[in-house]
DNA sequence: GCATGGTATTGGTAATACTATTCAAGAAGG
DNA sequence: CCTTCTTGAATAGTATTACCAATACCATGC
């Protein structure tokens, strides 16, 4: 949710410049110059060189001697760094961004929903029954802001009692996803009530230890979640 | 598959600290001084403050002023990250990693595969029954070394005709994964059978546009993946 | 076509000044 | 006494600058 650290210098040339390349200003094959940075930004070529740095871990650029920092193809980059992600959601891409991200929920909660079933222990699984009440009165009362922070807990509580580490490094993205179609205004943000109705399913059969029941559940839930963005958004072979 | 470009110095003091900390040697909490990793890769302070910068952006670390450079806890690493993925197959944690990456694969490749079933234009689709032939025919000479490529090339290939990003985002990390299991010798490395049948059905009904039977084939394989894992290393809990 | 050398640009080092953060000591107040 | 707040020094990252080395592109000329 929360922006990288502003503090340091370099994070705010990444700030500038990593938006311009993930939105495709600066398209993949454009090439420049740290001079350039030092001079765009106001930046020492020390700075230049971090934020470059950084930009080559994500995959998004290669810096080479007498040729300078290219953009890369985008089927290069690491389209799961979450700093990555939130540049493209800020960006106009941000609908087919939502798009494959929420294609991405719907393939992995299902399964992280029974293997939470399987394993989780008893104490966490109450919690998330907890997490429904609340949800089931903020959804009552029309408190959709609160009801959005306990949505965002539910599903990341689900992805960390899966016991396996990826499902859980996704609970950061379905946040974004989560708290992006409502921003965006993609989706209509009032709470369902037979979305609510799957909630607590989900819940129930988590604590229950029911991964089938669970799976299900979920599976209804986020094919659901899908179904309304095409509605909302078009299908997607309309793009 | 390949490693980071070792050509430069702060992606070799990388290659020594990255896997120190991804393996718990440098465990959270745990905290250095840039002039430290000065002294131990003889190094100049800039490239020991790239290598940070690069390790801050994988979250590993936490840099801050009169404190040093931060381990932090495992929750908050980028457990997408490629880079990271390889560190932690090469040390002892690589069980534990193939198995939550392999869970990872049985989430996504079966509505990857539906998904390539519905939207991939027919060239494309053919080029998997040509991958699939000659996947049987090597597994037919028991040509272990191209029957591999050819899987990867076949499942890389799946991915990326889904038309999600993220999903074929994950096609360097399933290439990992199928190399991983047979390079450690944690899978019966012989192609079985039925698993090439299988790969048949998913190629055949990708090709005829059949979106549930593609699906339903290659969770098939998947699980029958997650199964042979769990009997060669032991089930979960008994970790 | 192919070698070859010039040159632009990154890669790396070193010295230095700035700045944020912590921590301890001491003062003020209860 | 004990607690709380201020103050200031020590520490380590942050940032700038200058300079040399290495590399890889590209035009030139054979």
């Amino acid at each position: 949710m929360t922006d990288a650290d502003h503090r340091t210098l370099h994070n705010r040339v990444l700030a500038a410049l990593g938006p311009a390349i993930a939105t495709g200003e600066f398209a993949p094959g454009h090439v420049f110059t740290l001079e350039r940075l030092e001079r765009d930004y106001g930046v020492s070529r020390t700075v230049a060189r971090e934020a470059v740095r950084v930009l080559e871990s994500m995959r998004l650029v290669l810096s080479r001697p007498r040729t300078g920092v290219r953009v890369r193809p985008v089927e290069e980059w690491s389209v799961f760094d979450p700093q990555l992600i939130r540049w493209r959601l800020a960006g106009p891409g941000r609908t087919d961004q939502l798009r494959s991200l929420t294609e991405l929920r719907a393939a992995v909660e299902p399964p992280a929903a029974a293997a939470a079933a399987r394993w989780a222990s008893a104490e966490k699984r109450g919690r998330l029954l907890a997490i429904n009440d609340e949800m089931l009165a903020a959804g009552g009362a029309g408190d959709l802001e609160t009801f959005l922070e306990l949505d965002i807990e539910f599903h990341r509580l689900i992805l960390r009692l899966s016991g396996n580490e990826m499902f859980a490094g996704l609970s950061g993205v379905v946040a974004e996803v989560l708290a992006g179609r409502t921003a965006y205004h993609l989706m209509p943000h009032h709470p369902r009530a037979d979305a609510l109705r799957l909630h607590t399913h989900v819940a129930q059969a988590v604590y229950d230890g029911l991964p089938k029941v669970a799976e299900a559940a979920m599976r209804a839930i986020v094919d659901e979640v899908v179904e309304a963005l095409s509605r909302v958004d078009g299908p997607r072979n309309a793009r």
